[in-house]
DNA sequence: CCTGGTCTGTACGTTACCGCACACAAGCCT
DNA sequence: AGGCTTGTGTGCGGTAACGTACAGACCAGG
């Protein structure tokens, strides 16, 4: 499987014109993407921009207690690091591997020259950078007016989105922090899942069963961002 | 009191050079902003983007049951209609103004001109749009994590941080639509901080009688915003 | 002045989630 | 095998916010 390996299969790569994506290609350093690995810090600099390939990173905010809530997540659809081009140079939030995989990594500096002098380059990564906004929204009002199981369903959606497979390596502790809420809402939630038959859970592995099903439960929030993920960003590659 | 309401009482156009500015001026053309008009809808097409000087303006989600979010808020140290610069020409969020005021209005078209010939505006809007995104993501930190009295004071100081004086004019219907609570949950915590005499209340005429007060209520949330727009944007201009 | 509408305060039962505590189960190590 | 660590299920009291209902308070208009 190669093929879920090479920089094409992170969409916005895949998407550069063919000259734009062979001038980057030496430059695209493949590097592994432990679980759990912190890619930037709150309030750390920026010295490389990641474009996932197999793996998902999540962008969390930790609060000055310990607790956290994911912000975003971002897989083979997008880029770590937008503040970059977006001139701050860091933002005050965390991102760290979520699922384990690759990534191409482009030092910043060669990521602005192609910025600035590329048109294209710029108006892909703003168009993505829009469609992150939306995922953030979207995050707030879910986590104003949705339930945790509701929510439990977006986040697998979201991330069986960004997985070549329908299984998942990930803990329920590990997704009630990401969720913000307690491990044993998540045990409860995914209680509910499984018995509906819908996945199936065990030690750290999810399998998801079901992939409609889910999607019937699901709140409005994670169409909307589907919705304008596909609006807004080009059509993933076209792999077998 | 003209100086509050001209152009450059806008932080972005305060801080475009200027030529820019006297390039620009001709094209702004202001019109009044009064409380509760849409200025663009979900879904709808952008042909404005608006410079707030004594308005505020929130962009909120609207569900599909009627119930609504606020995502963020944007007075006179923003622009309303990012996506436009950001490709996508639309969100799916509405912006309504909260506040009552004016605003400098601009054709899309005009503003997609500077915007790709000149870099200084390139960057300022993309950095204004990056303290944007800090405020969202923390909207949602603050909807997992934080009580509604909490979040009342963040509001509160976020408004007041766009308005020329201690007073809004806001009922609390209003504001639990903003905030996504029911409206007996802001009368209660208003009433905590009115009984605390932080504030005055009387029919949708608040005084905000002790910032420092608010200031020592409130979540970290606004702290990081504030933080975020402060590195990120040009100080406000001098007014006196 | 009284009346009607709007805004605010209060009360009460219900629900979702929290915090804590602990039992159980599955894999890992020696 | 036995024991340890890690992950999962469950139960229980506490609390914040919800939905609903309604009473008072203020203001405007006839």
């Amino acid at each position: 499987m190669t093929d879920l390996d090479s920089p094409q299969h992170n969409h916005l790569l895949n998407a550069l014109p063919d000259a734009e994506y062979q001038r980057l290609l030496p430059h695209l350093e493949r590097v592994e993407m432990p679980l759990g690995e912190v890619i930037y810090e709150s309030g750390g600099e920026l010295r490389y921009v990641y474009f996932p390939t197999t793996c998902i990173v999540s962008l969390l905010y930790v609060m000055e207690n310990g607790a956290s809530a994911e912000i975003a997540v971002v897989g083979n659809d997008g880029i770590i690091g937008v503040a970059l081009f977006m001139g701050g140079g860091g933002m005050p939030n965390r991102a760290v591997v979520q699922s384990a995989g690759h990534a191409y990594r482009l030092r910043g500096q060669l990521l602005m020259q192609e910025f600035n002098r590329y048109e294209g380059m710029l108006h892909l990564l703003l168009r993505y950078t829009q469609a992150l906004i939306t995922q953030m929204a979207q995050t707030a009002v879910c986590n104003r007016h949705h339930s945790v199981d509701q929510q439990l369903c977006r986040w697998l959606l979201i991330s069986l989105d960004r997985l070549p497979s329908n299984e998942l390596t990930m803990t329920q502790e590990l997704i009630a922090n990401m969720l913000g809420v307690r491990r044993e809402g998540v045990t409860e939630a995914a209680g509910k899942l499984q018995h509906a038959g819908l996945i199936h859970y065990s030690r750290g592995r999810i399998t998801v069963l079901d992939r409609p099903g889910l999607e019937a439960r699901v709140c409005e929030c994670y169409r909307v961002v589907r919705a304008e993920s596909d609006r807004l960003l080009p059509p993933p590659p076209t792999l077998t």
